[in-house]
DNA sequence: AACCCCTGCAACCGCTTCACG
DNA sequence: ACGTGAAGCGGTTGCAGGGGT
């Protein structure tokens, strides 16, 4: 009814964003933080509309992203939480640090969805596809098959039951999502521990920012990340962004909060 | 070597929710 | 309490790259 549209359609550019597109919003955003993403792209020189900025921002650009397939402890995490929170991807990846909903959603369509089919589970509803016909587990040897029944059959109580997922028996070779990603097996137990405790599953309790939150922060209780970003950064499409303010950003990140 | 098909991911669209006057 | 605008969210699409024939 009358709603504007979030942009006005002339002259906005759509589709891939470019290096340059890029590190002008980077700059933006760093040097400004995020106010209203309506006037981002006027006031960053971006013939895109805010949207779109908000969306390459936040699934691509944010710097405390994880890059690379989703881990195994972080695939049965995304799992497990499906269970409990159906397709609320924001909602599993605001318990994902570093994952952003987008990536999750992707993730589970291409990925978890066709393994959990194979191995005889409704990916929606988490239950048997056929009960008296469970396939052999041959895919996804990381996910223990008495696991999945728990996951399915004891969502709503599997809070704090951590333990009962064992990692710990899981092949070294994985399916889909084998290469060795930052967490090892000490990390991920501990990990999945934590998880479902019930604190990390009060949402007042979380701190990481969380989609569409305020990541002009992100550096000032972790210092490493902006180096770690801006290494990142180098690699980004073979060049060096020259970001020189993320040194900057370094010793002034306490400013950066503000908004305009 | 060329073509086709499949897969995965980035980005868009439109609806919902939230915040504010 | 209501209306409006902005942000957030989830579903869907389009395209590039890889693998198979």
């Amino acid at each position: 009814m009358g709603r504007q549209p979030c942009c006005d359609k002339l002259g906005v550019k759509k589709g891939p964003w470019t290096v340059e597109e890029d590190k002008k919003l980077v700059n933006f955003i760093l040097t400004h933080g995020q106010c209203c993403w309506r006037a981002v792209p006027k006031l960053a020189g971006l013939r895109r509309c805010g949207k779109s900025c908000r969306l390459r921002w936040t699934n691509y650009l944010r710097p405390d992203l994880k890059r690379g397939l989703l881990n195994e402890a972080e695939e049965q995490l995304v799992i497990d939480l499906h269970a409990r929170l159906g397709n609320r991807w924001s909602k599993i990846a605001a318990r994902l640090p570093g994952r952003t909903d987008n990536e999750i959603k992707n993730h589970w369509n291409t990925h978890i969805k066709k393994k959990l089919i194979k191995m005889g589970i409704d990916p929606i509803t988490h239950e048997p596809l056929n009960k008296e016909a469970t396939p052999p587990n041959t895919l996804c040897q990381s996910l223990d098959q008495r696991d999945m029944e728990v996951s399915h059959q004891e969502s709503t109580k599997i809070c704090g039951q951590a333990s009962s997922i064992d990692n710990s028996s899981a092949p070294t070779e994985n399916s889909s999502t084998g290469e060795s990603q930052s967490l090892d097996q000490g990390d991920n137990d501990l990990l999945m521990s934590y998880i479902w405790s019930e604190a990390y599953l009060d949402d007042s309790l979380w701190n990481f920012p969380a989609t569409g939150e305020d990541y002009t922060n992100f550096g000032s209780s972790s210092p490493e990340n902006y180096s770690e970003f801006s290494l990142n950064y180098k690699d980004f499409s073979g060049e060096d962004f020259g970001f020189g303010c993320f040194s900057d950003m370094d010793m002034n990140s306490q400013d950066m909060g503000g908004k305009h």
